[in-house]
DNA sequence: AGGTGTTGTTCGTTATAACGAACACCAGTT
DNA sequence: AACTGGTGTTCGTTATAACGAACAACACCT
């Protein structure tokens, strides 16, 4: 019955406690667009070790975990909250930011601006491969969306309404609807996109 | 203290990520009247290392705190959340069942029952020292809790009416009602409390 | 092509989490 | 009082989580 023993691939005995940590771990870091080594050195936890989490070849501790879940701004029980994985499109959340991304790779949305102000405004970078589609829920009433394409070139749906937007424009369009973006060019696309909330008191930054 | 041998920069970043485990972990198997080793048998943990969680001495790994939850009938989750220290009484949940205990030791209701139960009837040990109170909000319509006394004597107080019981004496009174039990004999008391909750459906408990 | 910087992985070492057995402690019993 | 069965703690050993450095795989330059 030892559990520890020859615990390597002995996956059999007592089943993972946590199947989902390392994907989550992983998803959350890609989703900031952090390497290993930056995550590594931003949480104090050597690299080979998250890479080793992420693979879900080590057994961590609980330290380690809390360590990561710091520097993912999060906490260790959204980390290890066994979610059902997600089908196409899946959001975490923390603070109410989104953290989009495809299962299949085709998009890909990674948080740029920084945390603290997610609040105020939220800013990503989205990219997308051949044909890869994000489909959004609406965001909170009063939200504008600003998406400036980098590369590539977008179809986006807002509401009834589709614009077709190419390299260096720029599209502003309501954010609290149903909306879509469709990469309709060739090979990969890119975009910054940046959703302005709408702000309610206005003073509540202090401290 | 320190986390690990000279880590980075050990500044902030270090301070217990679950001071309130080892607390958790111990209410949760005293509530279930398990002492160390009973806990270490059911979950397969040793019980110097339970010992030592619960004084919070080591840093477990995850499959560790896993093990424990499971056999606390509570999830990693749970285990983990930092809930603000109880002031008196304080009660736990997962399925609804109530783990009352009293913080200066005063009164503590362990479970007795099969746990798999706990949807019928919950069936608790209740101990309380000399002068003990609890207080317990009401439980859900149509609950009828059974008093059995084993030890001492005890003011049972339901909505309006109080009750004094003694040594082989059993009450039986509405649940659904806040009440209050105090301890009005000369030592300790112990009784058998047993809620029998009102069964709504029936057929619910295939998985 | 051959650097050059990045990515994630593997590898040997060290610190330590987990283990089981021995220990100490206390309440009940004879 | 000594004995007994239970509690929680300690102690030495073993397996391993965490580490850092070396490695490999890939892209991007010049």
């Amino acid at each position: 019955m030892s559990t520890r023993r020859g615990s390597k691939n002995s996956s059999s005995q007592d089943f993972d406690p946590t199947p989902s940590l390392g994907k989550t771990i992983q998803r959350l870091r890609k989703a900031y667009n952090m390497s290993l080594g930056d995550l590594s050195e931003h949480s104090g936890v050597a690299k080979s070790i998250i890479s080793q989490i992420e693979r879900n070849e080590t057994n961590p501790t609980l330290s380690t975990v809390y360590r990561l879940s710091r520097a993912l701004d999060t906490t260790i029980d959204e980390v290890l909250r066994t979610e059902g994985a997600a089908l196409f499109l899946e959001h975490q959340t923390k603070s109410g930011v989104p953290i989009l991304e495809s299962q299949d790779g085709l998009c890909r949305l990674a948080i740029a601006g920084p945390l603290n102000l997610v609040d105020q405004v939220q800013w990503y970078d989205f990219r997308a491969k051949e044909g890869g589609v994000l489909e959004s829920d609406p965001h909170p009433q009063g939200t504008v969306e600003h998406l400036y394409i980098l590369a590539g070139e977008l179809d986006v749906t807002t509401g009834e309404e589709t614009r077709r937007v190419k390299v260096g424009e720029t599209l502003r369009f309501r954010g609290d609807l149903p909306h879509k973006i469709v990469n309709v060019g060739a090979g990969d696309a890119h975009a910054t996109m940046m959703l302005v909330l709408r702000q309610l008191g206005s003073a509540d930054n202090s401290g």
